[in-house]
RNA sequence: CGGGGCGUAGCGUAGCCCGGUUUAUCGCGCCUGCUUUGGGAGCAGGAGGUCGCAGGUUCGAAUCCUGCCGCCCCGACCA
């Protein structure tokens, strides 16, 4: 059987590639309302290991953890003019309740900067108050068109981070210390190099002052934003009258900030790392790092291979390894390579008659398909060795990853090598336009500012679009 | 919301133009048994369908007509 059959290749039809990837490999399926999305249980461990390698390093920087109400009074989105302006056409908005009409209807939250902002304003009264700094895990709706399996659908899973400060400076630092995280988080533990800067005015998140964002190219040359940190400035501690006396007995506005990270993470780990042969799962999030599989011809073989199987497998889980045999006796051995291939395990073991015999172990590794990853290995030591291919894989895939992005990077000097460059990938231009000739841009090439990188080059150059001399340099991409 | 396409078993499909040997085709998957297992196994038997829904035309509709529902692709927003 052809690999096709199973998968069409991602250089085919990346589209396709990709929603047949995602229900063949398990991470998720249709829920039965148009738009939303049933997260399975290979899917939701994945999410699980994203969420404890964010919430330990939120907690490293003194964040805690709170639930709010997924209900909020229509009344208080209208609070805020250009959050209401921003959220009102994708509000989900509930009329009945126990069989009866409701005398205000309330919106199901699309985030929850309004409601966070109804309560710190009775919890915060003097500057001894603060800092207030919580996140939640939750769910938000948004009644999106267009829906695509994590990267948009109408309910999906994230965590949002809500901080309230005395000062615009120690807000600011809180905005840019959360795009650090992600950054951190994004290349260390997904392998996901990523282009952290800030929004442009038009692209900016509705009522913030100031949004950073850490954008990552996707294997087919389009960006998508990973997460966002915003700097809310005083908006919402006016429109919530969020207020504390100062140590001179003066009422201030706080300032406040949120930042927040999606289950459409996962949408870019698969879209960053897979393959013709699916998934590719950096090691450090895969809910499976390495997948043992049992060989054996004849019942006689059956029985020392399984205790060699069981050996290894207590050998490798007491290592820390997460680890799992593939017992299942209905598919062959070569449907199993291919199958876990596909679910992107990012190393295997095989035992064989052949192994009990010698001592030894076949592995091989996910990001060097086929027989080529493959090497024979003795049982002395295992869990040592797989510990350090499972770094090896995590780095190259990092390194590949990089070496793609940068390649597909092109630094374009005019308009048409820009319209060809966003065809690829990302344009890299001195930038001096307005809103309006950013605006037109998009007309007409489907590109957007990304984000202006934190990481400028030294001088000055000549704007790509207007001729006008440019002090900063702006990402143009295709994004999803 | 405008333009194009589609709805037949869990999935992918043939049949539709031109209504009647149709008991609705084939592949994958599923169930049972035997043989298999170091790169997607073989044979044999078996289960599974209100042909998207509702009307209409007709002796007779998966097939023709009307309406509705749902989905996919392309043009305005978003993590």
């Amino acid at each position: 059987m052809s690999n096709e059959d199973q998968l069409i290749p991602r250089s085919k039809d990346f589209n396709e590639w990709y929603n047949t990837l995602v229900l063949k490999a398990d991470l998720a399926d249709y829920g039965p309302v148009r738009g939303t999305m049933i997260v399975k249980p290979y899917g939701w461990t994945l999410w699980e290991n994203i969420q404890q390698a964010l919430d330990k390093r939120f907690k490293a920087t003194g964040i805690e953890n709170a639930a709010f109400p997924m209900f909020i009074p229509m009344s208080f989105l209208e609070k805020e003019a250009h959050h209401i302006e921003g959220f009102a056409p994708e509000l989900a908005v509930v009329t009945h309740g126990g069989g009866k009409e409701l005398n205000e209807p309330v919106a199901v939250r699309p985030t929850s900067e309004t409601i966070i902002g109804h309560a710190y304003s009775k919890w915060i009264q003097s500057h001894r108050d603060l800092p207030v700094l919580i996140n939640l895990w939750n769910s938000v709706v948004r009644w999106e068109l267009h829906t695509k399996l994590f990267l948009r659908t109408l309910e999906f899973y994230w965590q949002e981070g809500h901080t309230a400060h005395a000062t615009e400076a120690e807000a600011w630092e809180r905005t840019k210390l959360m795009l650090e995280v992600y950054t951190d988080f994004a290349v260390n533990d997904a392998a996901i190099p990523v282009i952290p800067g800030e929004k442009t005015e038009s692209e900016k998140f509705a009522g913030a002052q100031r949004t950073l964002t850490i954008e990552a190219m996707m294997g087919d040359g389009k960006a998508l934003q990973s997460g966002t940190s915003h700097y809310l400035g005083q908006n919402f501690a006016k429109a919530f009258d969020i207020k504390y006396l100062d140590v001179d007995n003066i009422h201030q506005f706080c300032h406040t900030t949120s930042w927040g990270l999606s289950t459409r993470f996962i949408g870019a780990i698969i879209m960053t790392h897979g393959d013709d042969k699916g998934l590719i799962l950096p090691p450090r999030l895969a809910p499976i790092q390495t997948v043992i599989i049992p060989i054996s011809k004849t019942e006689d073989e059956k029985q020392p291979v399984m205790d060699a199987v069981d050996a290894v497998q207590k050998q490798l889980s007491e290592a820390g390894i997460r680890v799992k045999v593939d017992k299942r006796d209905n598919v062959t051995a070569g449907f199993k390579f291919n199958d876990w291939e596909l679910r992107g395990v990012p190393s295997r073991i095989e035992i064989g008659p052949r192994d009990v015999k010698n001592n030894s172990v076949a592995i091989a590794r996910r990001d060097v398909p086929g027989k080529e990853g493959k090497v024979i290995a003795s049982r002395e030591g295992l869990a040592e060795r797989i510990k350090s291919l499972l770094g090896e894989v995590q780095q190259s895939l990092l390194n590949k990853a990089t070496k793609f992005r940068d390649e597909n990077t092109q630094q374009v000097k005019n308009y048409d090598e820009f319209k060809s460059a966003v065809e690829k990938g990302f344009a890299s231009v001195w930038w001096a336009g307005s809103d309006a000739d950013e605006a037109r841009i998009k007309e007409e090439t489907k590109a957007t500012i990304r984000c202006i990188p934190f990481n400028q080059p030294d001088g000055k150059g000549t704007c790509f679009y207007t001729g006008k001399p440019a002090d900063k340099i702006a990402i143009f991409a295709r994004s999803y």
